[in-house]
DNA sequence: ATTTGTTTTAACTATTTGGTTAAATCGAAT
DNA sequence: ATTCGATTTAACCAAATAGTTAAAACAAAT
C-alpha cells in the first residue's frame, strides 16, 4: 500500500524535475508535470499542495546534486592540484549528462536568492581546505600564490560557462556545427586542467 | 508631433529591458511594463502589438549591446595579451552596470535558441584575428599555444559567471556578506588578466 | 467482506493575463 | 477652428492556469 506511493511521489518528482529544469519555475505547467508523470492533475495536487512547494522540493533535489559533489571532492583531496583536477573532471562529466540544470539553477538562484539559505546550512562547505592546501602548495614552492575565492570561481567558470553558453559558442565561434561544439566539449575538462596548471604551477613541466 | 512618439517609444523600451531583464520573458507582466513606463496597457499595445513583438525587439537591443563591445575590442587589438586585457576589462566593467543582462541573456538564449540566427548575421564576427594574434604571439616566443575557441570561452566564463553565480559565491564562500562579494568583483578584473597571463606566457615576468 | 489509502474522472472556481475596443481628451500643426 | 495623431480611461473578451471538489473505481491488507 505504500510501496506504491513512493514510486508515485518519485515519478511526480522526476517529471516534475525534468519539465522545471527546460522550463523554468514560471514556464513550467501543472498539467506538463501530470503528463509527464503519466498520472492526473488532481493526484499531483493530492501529493504536492502547490505548484511552489513541489518546485521547492524539487530545486533542492537538484541543488543537493551538485553541492555534495563539491563537497566530497574537496574532502578526498591531499594537493591543490589534484583537487582541481577532480573537480574539473567530475564537474564536466556530471553536467554533460544534464547539461541544462546550470541554467536552470544559475536562473532560479538569482531570481529568488532566498532559495540558497535553506542549502547554506544542510552542506557544511568548509573551504578552509583550499586555504590549506593552496598555503601547502607554495610553502613547497609547488604553485603561486593565489586567493582561494578567485581559484574556486575560475575552476567553477571555466567548467560550468561552456554549458550555459552553448548558444552562443555554437552559433558565434563554431558556425552552428553541433558536432563541433560535442568536441569542444570533449576537450574542455582536458584544456582547462592544463590550463590552470600553467597559470598555477611554478616549474611548469612538460 | 512625431517628437513625443519616440521619447515614449524608447520609454516603453526602456521598461520593458528592466522588467524583461528582472522576470525574463515567462515572468514578467504586460501591465507591469506598461506601470514602469508610466503609460497604460492600451497605449503599449498601440506601440507593441504583442509581448512576443516586443520581447525580440528589446532582445535585440540588449544583446547588440554586448556584441558590439567584443567586435570592437577584436579590431582595436595588435597583441593577443592586450586584447585580452581589453576584452577582460571592458567586460566587467560594463556588466557592473547590468549585473543581470547576463543571466537574463543566457536564460532566453537557452529557452529560445533561434533567438541567435538573426543576430548571427547582424554582426559580422570574425574570431579569424584571434588566431591571428595567437599565431603571432607562439611565432615570436612570447605565449604557448592554445585553441582560440578555448581560450575565448576562458576569458568569457572567467568575466560572466562571477555575475550569474552571484548568489552561490556570495552565499557559500563569502558568508553572504555582500560588501565582500563587491571587493572581489572589484579584484576580479585585475586576477583574470594575471591568471590568464601567468598560464600563456612563456617567460612569465613579475 | 470490509476497510483504507491511492488513483481516476470530470466538472468546476477563481484569478491572472494578453489583448481588444470605443469613446473621450489633449496638444500641436494647419 | 479644425484636424490628426498620441494618450487616457474603462470596460471588456477569451484563454490559460493553479487549485478544488465530489464521486467513483481500485488494490491491497485485515
Amino acid at each position: 500500500m505504500v510501496s506504491v506511493t513512493e514510486n508515485t511521489e518519485q515519478k511526480i518528482i522526476d517529471a516534475a524535475c525534468k519539465v522545471f529544469i527546460q522550463k523554468g519555475m514560471d514556464g513550467a505547467r501543472m498539467q506538463e508535470i501530470a503528463d509527464e508523470a503519466d498520472i492526473n492533475k488532481a493526484l499531483l495536487h493530492y501529493y504536492f499542495r502547490s505548484k511552489s512547494k513541489l518546485f521547492d522540493r524539487v530545486f533542492v533535489e537538484i541543488f543537493s546534486d551538485i553541492v555534495k559533489l563539491l563537497g566530497e571532492e574537496i574532502n578526498h583531496s591531499t594537493e591543490i592540484i589534484e583537487l582541481i583536477e577532480r573537480m574539473v573532471n567530475n564537474y564536466i562529466h556530471l553536467i554533460r549528462e544534464r547539461p541544462f540544470v546550470p541554467d536552470f539553477v544559475l536562473h532560479e538562484l538569482n531570481r529568488h536568492p532566498q532559495l540558497i539559505v535553506q542549502q547554506i546550512h544542510q552542506y557544511g562547505m568548509d573551504f578552509s581546505k583550499f586555504q590549506l592546501l593552496i598555503d601547502e602548495g607554495v610553502l613547497n614552492n609547488k604553485i603561486h600564490y593565489i586567493q582561494p575565492v578567485h581559484l574556486i570561481v575560475n575552476v567553477l567558470s571555466m567548467c560550468i560557462f561552456p554549458f550555459v553558453a552553448k548558444p552562443i559558442i555554437m552559433g558565434f565561434m563554431l558556425n552552428g556545427d553541433e558536432a563541433k561544439y560535442n568536441q569542444f566539449i570533449d576537450e574542455r575538462a582536458g584544456h582547462v586542467v592544463s590550463f590552470i596548471k600553467s597559470s598555477l604551477l611554478i616549474n611548469n613541466p612538460e
